[in-house]
DNA sequence: TATTACAATTTAAACGTTTCTATTTTTCTT
DNA sequence: AAGAAAAATAGAAACGTTTAAATTGTAATA
């Protein structure tokens, strides 16, 4: 077994210096003269001395780490909200734990109650699509930690929040497919527990109305399982049983729209002649396939960063019991027009 | 500010009990007697004691968590990968740090140190594309801590190791082509610091010298940025600057296929009927791309899932003084044959 | 030179567990 | 019913820091 780490008593015992003194010069505190410092420093040097983080932690009550929970990791979206996260903590010196809730609520807040525990200094969620959410956050977070909230938030949950404006990207794009001409446009959404997907819901259903397109409930379809290529295929197939006349579809994301590429190509549907698609999140995949697809840019990497920079400076506040106030930042996003429309 | 929270010395002096018999009771010891163990496990639901797990480890020297790196997070592979290590860690109640080396082994190396001061039990790594890095990983791992290499290793590193056979992949994958009738096949592979990038290229060469096809230099092409799309399709410009005659190429990932195709595209060659394209690794895209690209099916969740298993593992033989032989373990791939070859 | 102020250092307690050892209580023998 | 053995509980130290309060040393002031 490996040799026992050096302490701040080693350094103590071998420099007759008391702890108080070592921990002091080498935190950096004024109080401590030149001449011990060096001395300190130096030896600190020689033995390979690191403060044992966990001790310190239990003394000061910060663990300089933030919790993650986001439903999913292999996604691309997440992944890059993920890099930003962990880029932005490490440049504040903070480390990571992520953890995946797989949509399901129960996880989520067990993770949230393990979090807790493992006194992180914050959290950083994107919540789930199942109801109820918001009473179990309330039961886990009853003020005490920072958390701060991106991409699938909850309107009525108390803290900061990262977001895009879902509604009026979705609006914008619609609004897009209309100006090219198209008119019986199709919506494929999530389910309608999910924030994003009630504000891109919406926003498909107002561009409709403000350019005086009626607004057909039966042209909306909801991806059943969660599964978004699975399920993009699926509704691509139920819609063209039920409708003939479509001419376009916004897809809720790039996934589901694949899903519908993929059901298009295996009939011969031509996008976009036949019919276009829009998508939603800018995934790699959307820039590759043929034809390259139109979708919705969506800042993934800045969404990150922006809400572990929020969330770090709620802890710094918190630590020195400064007041602050809760941010709601909207991201700007853009549509990418590509081949599909 | 939250209240504060219950902790093992409340419950004592509620219960007028010891702490010590407090501790017991919690975990499970069976020197207390049952009466007493409902007593405090009742008080202690309905304060809602947790156990400080800060202060636990200080005394334990256990944190329960283990530190993952990997080159990045943005990765369809290592995304999956990051799922399976999660996962299989949070079966065994263990939380996951994740950090991001972004194949700088002087960042790779800092990071290791950050890990093993905040005292993570065991650390996943796979290892950056720099040289040295064998060095540098002496140099912080005197042994003491449990480390699990798994896709990018250093044979050289004695310690487990969780990866696939990229040499029979590889192999396997230009035998198919030249069973397929190509035989002027390009290998476009990555810098040969990294150990899969040599095995995959030996692979290839093999693979045409069994087949009695000359191995020709020439034919090799290395990306140069570490920018998988972009540098496939700069080499394929290159390469069809500098060779009129290739009939398939063999990327050693998904990605720089796509950069191939890419440029393909662009100036108007078809895939397969000009020539063919094989990728690695079976991301997302490979499936979605037209044609549908054929590449090596790479286990991902399972290879992060069997890491873990195997630091936990050793982990808990380390803690009880139980010896252990590092272990190999060599995931099985196969070729994923679609449209573009 | 005594007094005061300030700088440098030390002491001691605290953070919340775990666990070894000691003590008390209960149960079992004879 | 006394003594031994076993079971249950308590005590105390330890893990490695940080920091408020106390002490010592030094320099400045009158």
């Amino acid at each position: 077994m490996g040799l026992k780490r050096t302490t701040i008593n080693d350094l103590a015992a071998k420099l007759k210096i008391s702890k108080s003194t070592i921990s002091k010069a080498i935190k950096g505190y004024p109080d401590v003269s030149e001449k011990t410092r060096k001395k300190i420093l130096k030896l600190a040097k020689k033995l390979n001395y690191k403060p044992n983080s966990i001790a310190s932690s239990l003394r000061t009550h910060q663990t300089k780490t933030i919790g993650v929970i986001v439903p999913s990791v292999v996604h691309d979206f997440f992944s890059k909200v993920i890099d930003g996260i962990i880029q932005e903590a490490e440049n504040n010196n903070y480390l990571v734990i992520i953890l995946q809730s797989g949509e399901q609520a129960d996880l989520e807040e067990k993770q949230l109650n393990l979090l807790k525990n493992k006194q992180v200094d914050g959290i950083l969620l994107s919540v789930s699509n199942e109801t109820g959410v918001k009473e179990r956050l309330n039961k886990v977070l009853e003020k005490g930690i920072p958390v701060v909230l991106f991409d699938k938030i909850i309107k009525s949950f108390d803290c900061s929040k990262v977001i895009i404006d879902d509604k009026k990207a979705a609006y914008d794009a619609v609004c897009y497919l209309i100006h090219k001409g198209y008119k019986r446009i199709a919506h494929f959404g999530g389910v309608l527990t999910a924030q994003n997907s009630i504000d891109r819901f919406l926003g498909y259903k107002q561009a409709l109305i403000d350019n005086n397109i009626p607004y057909n409930p039966d042209l909306v379809y909801v991806n059943p399982n969660n599964d978004d290529i699975n399920d993009g295929y699926l509704n691509a197939q139920k819609m063209l049983k039920e409708h003939t006349n479509i001419d376009a579809v916004f897809a809720i994301t790039d996934l589901i729209a694949i899903g519908v590429y993929k059901y298009f190509n295996k009939i011969n549907i031509k996008i976009p002649e036949d019919i276009a698609v829009f998508g939603f999140s800018n995934w790699l995949v959307s820039s590759v396939v043929t034809p390259k697809m139109s979708t919705v840019n969506q800042p993934s990497f800045e969404m990150g960063k922006k809400a572990t920079e929020i969330l770090i400076d709620e802890i710094k506040k918190m630590n020195n019991d400064i007041e602050f106030s809760f941010q709601k930042v909207v991201l700007p996003t853009s549509l990418i027009i590509r081949e599909s429309t």
